[in-house]
Order: C-alpha cells, then sequence, then structure tokens
RNA sequence: GCGUCUUUAGCUCAGUUGGUAGAGCACUACCUUGACGUGGUAGGGGUCAGAGGUUCGAGUCCUCUAAGACGCACCA
C-alpha cells in the first residue's frame, strides 16, 4: 500500500487512462451474444477546444456508458467530430482577414485545404482533452463526418431523398447573410429586439397628384423594389382607391393598389407596402397575387441595378439618401421611434437580408409525420419526463422545408451536376459519364455544399457503417440512448429521428436524455466576451477530474440550467479527499482480515448494519441511474461514505478493531463495503475508484471497469437493524448535545432506561462508550434507583437518557433547555391527536396512514409525559 | 400575442401517488480525538412568491396575480 498523504489526482489520472485504453477496455464487440448498450457522442466542432458543456456531456455519458458496461452489456460508445460548416469556415477566414486576405484570394481548391490543416492541428487537441475527462469511448471507430466514407454516405442519402422526390431546387426567399455569404435555414436565424424607426411615406395616385396613400415602414430603402400597395378590402378609408394606381417615387414605377384581408387596418395607416423580393409576408402576399418579385439588394448587401441613383451603395447609405430626396419631393410624412425585432445570423451576428435565390430544399412534411408518431407510440423516450415532447410536436406539426444549401466551401459539396450547355442537371456522385439529352458531354459541379446539420442527422446509423451492412450495424443500430443538450431539440435529434426512420426504417434510439445549459453562478451564459468562463481544464488541473465529474453529475438534475462556480467545485475536492483520507484508514488497519469471512452471516449487529445501507444505496443508485438523475446517484454516494460510511460505521469500528473477539470480520467489512462502494462510484468517478480498487486486497477483477456493478441483495437488507441503528445514534447525538450544552469534555457516566433496546445497548456498550465520551453505560429497566433530581435528561423515542450531575446541574437553564425540547413534541402531539380524533380524516385516510399517525401519536405521547414530568420535578427543585 | 417552465433556509437546489419541510455551501460555539482541520461535534436559520379554491388535511391539485427564464409567432 503506496498513498499519499493527500488526495493528489494528477499523479494518476493520466497514466490510468493510458492502461485503460492501451488494455481495449473502451472496445464493444460486433458479435457478441451480450445484450448491446450503444451511444454516440454528440460531435464536438473540430475548431473548438473543450469547454463546461462538453465537461457535462462527457461526465454524463461516461457515467451512464460505464455503469452499462460494468452491468455487462456490450458497449459502443462512438466518438467523432463534425466540420461544423460555418463556424470552422468563420475561424479560417478571420485567420486569413489578419493577412488581410479573404477565402477568394486563395481560391476553393486552396481555401479547402488550409481548412483541412486547420482541422487535423485541432483535432488532436480536442480529443486529448476528451480523453483527458476519463471519456471512455471506443477509439477505434471515431469517424469526422467529412472522411471518405461519411461522404460517401451523405451522397447516398442525397440521391435518394432527391429519387423519392422530397429533395427539390427552387427559387425561394431565404435568409441571407452577406458576411458569411450564405443561404441559411430557419433555425439559424435569431431574432433580436432593436429600436428602430417607423418612416411615413407619400405615395403618390397615378393622374391625380393631388391624392396619395401613406405608407409605414421601418426599410424605406425598399421602397425601390415595391410592386404593389396593399389595403384591406373592408377598410371604408381607401375604397376610393381600389383599382387605382400609385406611383414609386425614383423609379417611376406604377403599381397598383391590391387588396388583401392580410393587412391589419388598426396598424400604421392602414396601408402596407409589398416588396416581395425582400420580405418574408410580401412574399407570399406576392406569390398570391402574381406579382413581380423585384431584387433591389444583391449578395453583398449592395443596392443593385435595380436600385438606378442609389446603385452600389450599401443599405444604411441608401436609407438615408432615400430619405434626403423624399423630403425634398414632399414625400416624407414623418418618423416615429418603433421597437422591432431584426434577424440575425445565429454565428456571426450580421443582420440577414431577405433574398430570392436557387437553393436546394428538403419537403419535410412526410418525414415529419413518421417522426410525430415514432414518439407518441413511445417508440423513443423522452428523459428528463416534462415539457420536451410538446416543444418536439409543435415543431415538427408546423415544420417547414428545411433549406439544405449553403453557399460555402466547407463541408458536403452537392452531388449535383449542370449540363455546360444547356444547364439542366444530374443528380449523381460523380462527374455523370453519359452526355447530356442535349448533347454536351461536360459538366461542372454545382458550387453549393450541404447544411451541417444534413449530415449530422445521419450518425446513428453512419458511426456503426452504414451504407454499408456491417455486423455493427445490425448489433448497435438502433442506439439505445441519445443525450444531448435541448437547445439541439430541432437541429439534431427531431432530424436525427426523420432520417432513421427515412433510411432504417427504425427510430435511431431509444430514449432521449437532455441535459441543462451550465451557466455561471449569476445564471449567465459562460462567454469568452464576458470573462466569465470557468476552464474545465484548469479546475481538472486543481481540483481533479474526478471532483469536477463529480461536481457535474450532482448538478445534472432536471433544471434547464446549472450554475457553475468555483466554489461548489471546491467542495466536492473535499469529498474526493475524504474518501481517500477513509481509504487509509480502511488500508492501515486491515492487515489481517479474516479471509474466510462471509457477508451473509455476520455475528455484529453494526457490521451487518453497514452491509444492509449498502444494498440499500445500491438499490437506490441503481433505481436512479435507470432514470438517468445522476444528481441523486451522486447525493446518495456522498451521503453514504461520509455521513454513515466514515461518520458512524468507520467511528464504530474503531473499538471493534481493538477487540480480538470482532476484529476479523469487522476489517473484512470494511475492506469488502470499501471495495463495493468503489465500483458503485467508478462510474462517475472513475479515476480515484481505479486507483483505490488497485490497492484493495478484495479486489477481484484487474479493473474495476470490468467488475460487476453492484445490485442490491434483498437478503442482505434488515430493516430492523437499519431502525436500531437509528435509535443508537440518536442516543449518541442526545448525549453529545448535553454535554455540549453543559460544557461537558471529560468522559462521565450515562444511565438509559430502555425495554426496547436495553440488550442492543448492553451489546454495543463499547462502541457507545466511546462515540459519546463515556466512563459508564448503564442499561436499567427502569428509573428506580436512579437520582432524578441529581440527573439531566433527555428522551428519544423508547429511551429515557440520565446524566447525573449533581456538582453543576442548573435547574434554572434545565428547565428552559427541556422547555424548548417539549415545544417542537406538544406541538406535533397536538396535531397528531387532532388528526385522530377527526372523522374525516379515520374515514378518508388509508388505513396504513392511520396506523403510521397511531404509532406517531404513542411515540409523541410517551415523549411528552417525560419531559413535562421532568420539567415538574425541576421545579419542585428550583422551590 | 400564444405556449412551456421557474419562484422552498443568506446562496445553490431536493421534496416520489396530497399527511404542515430536507441537503450541500455559508454562518455560530466548542474540539491539536494517530484516516482526514480539505477534519470532528453540537447548533441557529423557512408564515414553501401573493391571493383565492378543492379537501378531514395543500410546498404538493385547480384558478387568478406578481416577478423571472425560455420557445414559437407577429412586427407596415
Amino acid at each position: 500500500m503506496d498513498l499519499s498523504a493527500k488526495y493528489t489526482p494528477q499523479e494518476f489520472e493520466k497514466e490510468i487512462y493510458k492502461e485503460w485504453e492501451s488494455k481495449g477496455y473502451f472496445h464493444g464487440d460486433d458479435k457478441s451474444s451480450k445484450p448491446p448498450f450503444s451511444i454516440v457522442l454528440p460531435p464536438p466542432n473540430v475548431t473548438g477546444a473543450l469547454h463546461m458543456g462538453h465537461a457535462l456531456v462527457l461526465t454524463i455519458q461516461d457515467s451512464i456508458v460505464r455503469r452499462k458496461r460494468m452491468q455487462g452489456y456490450n458497449t459502443v460508445w462512438f466518438p467523432g467530430t463534425d466540420h461544423a460548416g460555418i463556424a470552422t469556415q468563420m475561424v479560417v477566414e478571420r485567420e486569413l482577414m489578419k493577412e488581410g486576405k479573404s477565402r477568394h484570394d486563395l481560391g476553393r481548391e486552396k481555401f479547402v485545404e488550409k481548412i483541412w490543416e486547420v482541422k487535423e492541428r485541432h483535432h488532436g487537441i480536442i480529443a486529448n482533452q476528451t480523453k483527458k475527462m476519463g471519456a471512455s469511448l471506443d477509439w477505434e471507430r471515431e469517424r469526422f463526418t467529412l472522411d471518405e466514407k461519411f461522404s460517401k454516405a451523405v451522397n447516398t442519402v442525397f440521391l435518394k431523398l432527391h429519387e423519392k422526390g422530397l429533395i427539390y431546387r427552387g427559387e425561394r426567399l431565404i435568409s441571407w447573410c452577406s458576411r458569411c455569404s450564405t443561404a441559411l435555414s430557419d433555425l439559424e436565424v435569431e431574432q433580436s429586439p432593436a429600436k428602430g424607426k417607423l418612416y411615413y411615406m407619400k405615395y403618390f395616385v397615378k393622374g391625380d397628384p393631388s391624392q396619395y396613400v401613406t405608407v409605414a415602414t421601418t426599410r424605406p430603402e425598399t421602397l425601390l423594389g415595391d410592386t404593389a400597395v396593399a389595403v384591406n378590402p373592408n377598410d371604408d378609408r381607401f375604397k376610393h382607391l381600389h383599382g387605382k394606381k400609385v406611383i414609386i417615387p425614383f423609379v417611376e414605377r406604377e403599381v397598383p393598389i391590391i387588396l388583401d384581408e392580410y393587412v391589419d387596418m388598426t396598424f400604421g395607416t392602414g396601408c402596407l407596402k409589398i416588396t416581395p423580393a425582400h420580405d418574408f409576408n410580401d412574399y407570399e402576399i406576392g406569390q398570391k397575387h402574381k406579382l413581380e418579385a423585384i431584387t433591389v439588394i444583391d449578395k453583398n448587401g449592395k443596392m443593385n441595378n435595380n436600385a438606378v441613383q442609389f446603385k452600389g451603395l450599401g443599405v444604411k447609405e441608401a436609407r438615408e439618401k432615400v430619405l434626403v430626396e423624399l423630403e425634398n419631393r414632399n414625400a416624407l410624412e414623418k418618423i416615429e421611434d418603433y421597437a422591432m425585432t431584426i434577424s440575425k445570423c445565429s454565428r456571426c451576428e450580421t443582420v440577414l437580408e431577405p433574398l430570392i435565390s436557387h437553393q436546394w430544399f428538403i419537403k419535410m412534411e412526410g418525414m415529419a409525420k413518421r417522426a410525430i408518431d415514432a414518439v407518441k407510440e413511445e417508440k423513443i423516450k423522452f428523459y428528463p419526463k416534462g415539457w420536451w415532447e410538446e416543444t418536439y410536436y409543435r415543431w415538427l406539426e408546423n415544420i417547414r422545408d428545411w433549406c439544405i444549401s449553403r453557399q460555402l466551401w466547407w463541408g458536403h459539396r452537392i452531388p449535383v451536376w449542370y449540363c455546360n450547355d444547356c444547364k439542366a442537371y444530374v443528380v449523381s456522385e460523380h462527374h455523370p459519364v453519359k452526355p447530356c439529352n442535349c448533347g454536351c458531354p461536360d459538366y461542372y459541379q454545382e458550387n453549393d455544399v450541404l447544411d451541417t446539420w444534413f449530415s449530422a442527422a445521419l450518425w446513428p446509423f453512419v458511426a456503426p457503417g452504414w451504407p454499408e451492412k456491417t455486423d455493427a450495424l445490425k448489433t448497435f443500430y438502433p442506439n439505445s440512448l441519445m443525450e444531448t443538450g435541448f437547445d439541439i431539440i430541432f437541429f439534431w435529434v427531431s432530424r436525427m429521428i426523420m432520417f432513421g426512420l427515412e433510411f432504417m426504417d427504425d427510430v435511431p434510439f431509444r430514449e432521449v436524455l437532455y441535459h441543462a445549459m451550465i451557466r455561471d453562478e449569476k445564471g449567465q451564459k459562460m462567454s469568452k466576451t464576458r470573462g466569465n468562463v470557468i476552464d474545465p481544464l484548469l479546475v481538472t488541473d486543481k481540483y481533479g477530474v474526478d471532483t469536477l465529474r463529480f461536481t457535474l453529475a450532482s448538478m445534472a438534475g432536471r433544471a434547464r440550467d446549472i450554475k457553475l462556480s468555483e466554489n461548489s467545485i471546491e467542495g466536492y475536492s473535499h469529498f474526493m479527499n475524504k474518501v481517500w483520507q477513509a481509504t487509509k484508514f480502511v488500508f492501515i488497519n486491515a492487515q489481517g482480515y479474516d479471509t474466510k469471512c462471509d457477508i451473509k452471516k455476520l455475528k455484529y449487529p453494526l457490521n451487518k448494519w453497514i452491509i444492509s445501507r449498502l444494498n440499500s444505496v445500491s438499490d437506490v443508485v441503481n433505481k436512479k441511474f435507470d432514470v438517468y438523475e445522476l444528481n441523486d446517484v451522486s447525493e446518495s454516494l456522498y451521503k453514504f461514505f461520509w455521513h454513515e460510511f466514515c461518520d458512524w460505521y468507520i467511528e464504530f469500528s474503531k473499538p471493534m478493531l481493538a477487540d480480538e473477539a470482532s476484529a476479523g470480520e469487522t476489517k473484512y467489512v470494511l475492506l469488502y463495503v470499501h471495495r463495493e462502494f468503489l465500483k458503485l462510484m467508478h462510474p462517475i468517478a472513475p479515476f480515484i475508484t481505479e486507483k483505490l480498487f488497485q490497492e484493495n486486497p478484495l479486489k477481484d477483477k484487474e479493473t474495476i471497469m470490468l467488475d460487476t456493478y453492484p445490485e442490491a441483495n434483498e437478503k442482505l437488507i434488515d430493516k430492523e437493524i437499519e431502525n436500531d441503528l437509528n435509535t443508537i445514534q440518536e442516543l449518541v447525538s442526545s448525549i453529545r448535545h448535553i454535554k455540549t450544552i453543559y460544557g461537558i469534555n471529560a468522559k462521565n457516566d450515562v444511565i438509559v432506561v430502555s425495554a426496547k433496546y436495553s440488550k442492543l445497548i448492553n451489546d454495543l456498550s463499547g462502541p457507545l462508550l466511546k462515540l459519546a465520551t463515556l466512563k459508564s453505560l448503564k442499561v436499567e429497566k427502569d428509573t428506580k434507583g436512579i437520582d432524578l433530581a441529581g440527573c439531566i435528561r433527555a428522551v428519544i423515542p423508547d429511551v429515557e437518557i440520565y446524566l447525573p450531575a449533581k456538582e453543576f446541574i442548573d435547574f434554572e437553564k434545565e428547565k428552559e433547555r427541556l422547555k424548548k425540547k417539549l415545544e417542537p413534541v406538544a406541538v406535533n402531539l397536538n396535531m397528531t391527536s387532532a388528526k385522530l380524533k377527526n372523522e374525516g380524516f379515520l374515514a378518508k385516510a388509508g388505513p396504513e396512514v392511520i396506523e403510521k399517525e397511531k404509532g406517531k401519536l404513542d411515540e409523541f405521547t410517551k415523549m411528552d409525559k417525560e419531559l413535562r414530568d421532568a420539567i415538574k420535578m425541576l421545579e419542585s427543585c428550583i422551590k
């Protein structure tokens, strides 16, 4: 045995992981007959560094995976990284920008090459950080979304969806980020409140310059693209204008006044300018009324040819110029402040511009319906129970077609080829061999790449090998569990479900577990700009990986947020140290343990008690693990180890170790409980448990991670002895309490009166003397022969306690103390007896409840009487 | 605007099918106890956001109000 004085995790964590990995403990078997357990790691972005969110994911998933492995499942945890289209491209573009270059200076090929370099560089970092956290991932199966096989799968999916008619190319109004110069899906758009202005502009009626309509807009520059003015058909104010036309200034275009009930008569002026090319609602109205869509803003956010004299200006400058010109023409009525929301790119926060462009879409309705049914039919269960289902249904029920094309260079290039001549397209993985129908043999590939989430949605079946029919796929699909943040329920979870059902004809996973978001101690999102980031690597260097894991597990409750502070982490490091210190005690004292000891045939009640508690705790831990409530798992482990094993059992064991008769059995039990506890805690704190397990003479496997996870043995749970020991603990606490109040530090005498517990108390007199720091402990059947007036008293259920203390008893003080003790007892007594006299209660409460109340009544009555007697006696002494 | 959630000790949070409240941290007092001061022992601290209702009985179920968080939609 060679354990350092303190818990020093830095000394052994790295080595232990190396050992596990080199021995292949993380590897699952494709053809095992054991029940499978599989899960994919939500792939981190290749360029990302490990943050607390990752640490939480790794902790939760590794804990679940390790327990399953110990339970004998054929376990695989699939690792991988995601190419993360926009995010990664942005990182590299920023690097280039420092050199004053853009991606266009390099050209597509060179640029993509450069990203690969960056990817290789970062990949090692994130993989090492993941290993540092102890994650028992099956590294042999690691994948990257852009690797060859994955790309093959992506193309296959695209081809199949196209064959089924679910993929189409269309010219639509989409959200465009001019910074990233790409289209975005609805999900990548973030709304944020902004202060804007509402401009009231006059459009003059054609043929009658004395008449005009006033339209209100937040974006005057778009008037250049107006192709109608709409009013509500029921609006009397404008009835005289029905069928007339108005003239758009500058472009001098005549546009009709159209009627549409969409227009809110009560808002603004009741007149709505329609710009189909630059507003989603206007686009729809335009479609309905077959209006022309005139684009006036280009992909760089500049005014285009259709913007006459404003051509080439940025949107902002154009707006100012337009306003000046309007004023000159007396066409600007007024300007008001206005609170509005604007759409921003979720990646770079650039204000988005709705633009009409050619994009690729997937029809979602059919797939969404299947995805809804799968959850409704409980083919997938969501944890924790609650509001996730509703959110999921709502989104899928209102789903829109998914824009999957991105005008980026980093990603899966869409497997579509256009004829050089006639521009007809062919869907094909490689350059088509057959010439086009027009006779031209030459094609060029689509420039656009696919949305990152398109490939991400394939993880559950591509990770085990699809589209090949591998053994792994057979064994590990559907995955057992998907564990992820609720923020990507739409981006990822629902899409995996839709694609899984579409391509595997089965759900991708049986269960979904959502975890919370990590925030700082004030509840704010951690971000570099706020400077409130707690770096998991610094934390683990300082406190150890197990400490961080245990902290995160304790906080992984049902709440949506986890407020993390270094303070709380430090608290849990004390627990790890406690485990370390207690282990030292066990090992130092366990020399010469009884090697033939049988846990089922123990002699000593205290040993039976701790074994019973161990099994009770195993039961709770397993039940909580089954429903993924890791906070309860870690809380149970913490309480058991510290406040039962250390505070009571180890203290009890000291006199038992000193007694030759009980020493052998006690030493064995110490080692046994220690070993079983380590196994129970191993999934959450893998390193410290392995380190200490290796030193335990009772270790029965070469590694704790392949030992069996403890299950509760009902036969070893003894509720009676657990209750008895509760009383013993109360007895000790009561004596200590009195001694504290009276400042009695020395050993003293105590007499207890108890019919029920006299034998047990006699049996345990050794440990009791030690724990309560007593000189002697007498057990009597009644109070005859006790000088009651000279004693300080305490009462607990079924036990009366007397401390002879004639020389320093303070009757006044003692009376006050007992009165204070009496208060809650009397309140409880009144309440319970009132309850039991209440006819309504007797008639309607269940029989067990009534029995329980009767038991309480007895207990409170006795205690009440004892205390009142004692007080009376003190009063007589005072006189 | 629609929907979901939260509100319990100074702080962070538990509280199972309704039986008048728990933990950790923090706080106070005492303890150099041969595993551990990253410790031990004993304490103090809550009209469970507010109002009303159902019930014999409500932190727990229902309604409303207030504050906060999130999602969706609208935004001329």
